[in-house]
RNA sequence: GGUGGCGUAGCCAAGUGGUAAGGCACGGGUCUGCAAAACCCUUAUUCAUCGGUUCAAUUCCGAUCGCCACCUCCA
């Protein structure tokens, strides 16, 4: 968490406010919005501020290493003595200094230098450091946090794809010139989000907020909205959009229901399915797994959830089987589809039916049977009003909650 | 101008040197007492455009057009 920068001083001097309570404010904002789509919360979630004393260590070893030095602003790392400069977002140095306007700052040696450490200004708030009382540059608490909490090499490091120059560039080669070893494995850059085919901005006023489409929509038909483009490209917000999923979120919703109530109360172990899962089964779970394996293809993982999903549903009609093996068969089915929902975190809760819904649903199915149709479709109305839907089959009846 | 990415059916969106996954919507039909967001079927001779390589290209190469991001401060 950046807890200190410009336009948090800046927001605090508008609000009369202070940096620390504006960014506390908008931390908990962020970490509430997060918990509502579903995303697990971090094991740690490290503040610049609390990590000062890392990012000394940092910056003495820059200056140690020859890569970082001294000015009357503040430190600067040196981007002509680290020889990998560029290397991140595939730019050359002297492409990058003629695009540079001339130099706002003459301390610096190179208009690409950046700052490690700001002497502090007048009436900000500043630390006290080696080199004189200032606050962090933008990416030093990046590699301080990472290397504290992760090591000097990591496997995954996510961002936006505007982040990739010059924030990840930069904390690449402070991290790297620093510790003298690989920064990160595999970065990951995310495509932003548009709406209505126009990039999210607040002059345009096109903007939503997470608080505002959690009330419509629920955390499963978002992120299916959001893992429907694969995560490098660009994602077009729309209502439109969003409904179409929802609408093919219905069907995954429902089938887990049906399941649900197809297989009640059969206890099944592992290795009763372990020893069923057969070529046909294992094949779509190797095709979910083989999809995000590649460069985490979740359109194709989700294309496979819904393989799964006719599967299940032929499964669900196919009484040639058994008794005894069927219900078998649909946990075999139910253990493949959770696990692959369970990875993109759109598995739905499935709360049992109201005992009052079941008994209804009973004097309904015997109204059919004495051919009572006006007492059962008052019956229907009446449950159709509590939110279920039914389906009459062969085997039985499906009761199912609605999504709203 | 430079660098990178993208352009696939009405919409969203994968994909491969060998002839186009999946979802939504539309249309037609079926089951059911009636119904259903249940079931079945249908929907791109074609992958921005124009050339080239190849026995074969949507997939490789080149050009063109269009869209997006970054290339400046700050984050």
């Amino acid at each position: 968490m950046i807890d200190i920068d410009d336009k948090i001083i800046n927001k605090a001097a508008q609000e009369n406010s202070t940096w620390d309570v504006i960014a506390k404010k908008y931390t908990e904002a962020y970490l509430e919005d997060i918990a509502k789509l579903n995303i697990d919360r971090a094991d740690i979630n490290p503040k610049a501020t609390e990590e000062i004393e890392k990012m000394f260590d940092i910056i003495k070893k820059l200056i140690e290493n020859g890569v970082a030095y001294i000015s009357k602003h503040g430190v600067y790392f040196s981007v002509d003595r680290f020889p990998g400069y560029g290397k991140l977002s595939g730019k050359h140095l002297d492409e990058l200094r003629e695009g540079a306007r001339v130099s706002v700052d003459e301390e610096k040696k190179s208009p690409l230098d950046f700052a490690l450490w700001k002497f502090a200004k007048p009436g900000e708030p500043s630390w006290e450091s080696p080199w004189g009382a200032g606050r962090p540059g933008w990416h030093i608490e990046c590699s301080a946090m990472s290397s504290k909490y992760l090591g000097d090499t990591f496997d995954i490091h996510g961002g936006g794809t505007d982040l990739t120059f010059p924030h990840h560039e930069n904390e690449l080669a402070q991290s790297e010139g620093a510790s003298g070893k690989k920064f990160v494995n595999y970065w990951m850059h995310v495509g932003f989000m548009n709406i209505e085919g126009e990039k999210m901005s607040k002059s345009k006023g096109n903007f939503i907020m997470v608080r505002d489409i959690v009330r419509e929509f629920s955390a499963e038909v978002i992120r299916l909205f959001i893992l429907s483009a694969h995560y490098r490209g660009p994602l077009d917000f729309s209502y439109d959009n969003l409904n179409a999923v929802k609408n093919g979120y219905r069907e995954i919703y429902y089938t887990f229901q049906r399941l649900e109530q197809a297989i009640g109360a059969y206890n099944f172990d592992e290795n009763i399915i372990n020893s069923n899962i057969n070529s046909a089964n294992a094949g779509f779970m190797n095709m979910f797994t083989e999809a995000l394996d590649n460069d985490f293809n979740t359109p194709e993982a989700i294309a496979t959830i819904y393989k799964v999903v006719a599967q299940v549903k032929a499964a669900l009609k196919n009484h040639n089987i058994p008794a005894d093996k069927y219900k078998e068969h649909l946990a075999i089915w139910r253990y493949l589809l959770t696990k692959m929902c369970v990875v993109l975190k759109i598995a739905p809760v499935i709360i049992p039916v109201d005992k009052e819904i079941i008994d209804l649903v009973k004097q309904l199915d015997a109204f059919r049977l004495k051919k009572d149709y006006k007492s059962a479709d008052d019956l229907k109305t009446q449950i159709a009003n509590s939110g279920y839907l039914l389906e009459f089959t062969k085997t039985g009846t499906f009761i199912i909650k609605e999504m709203k």
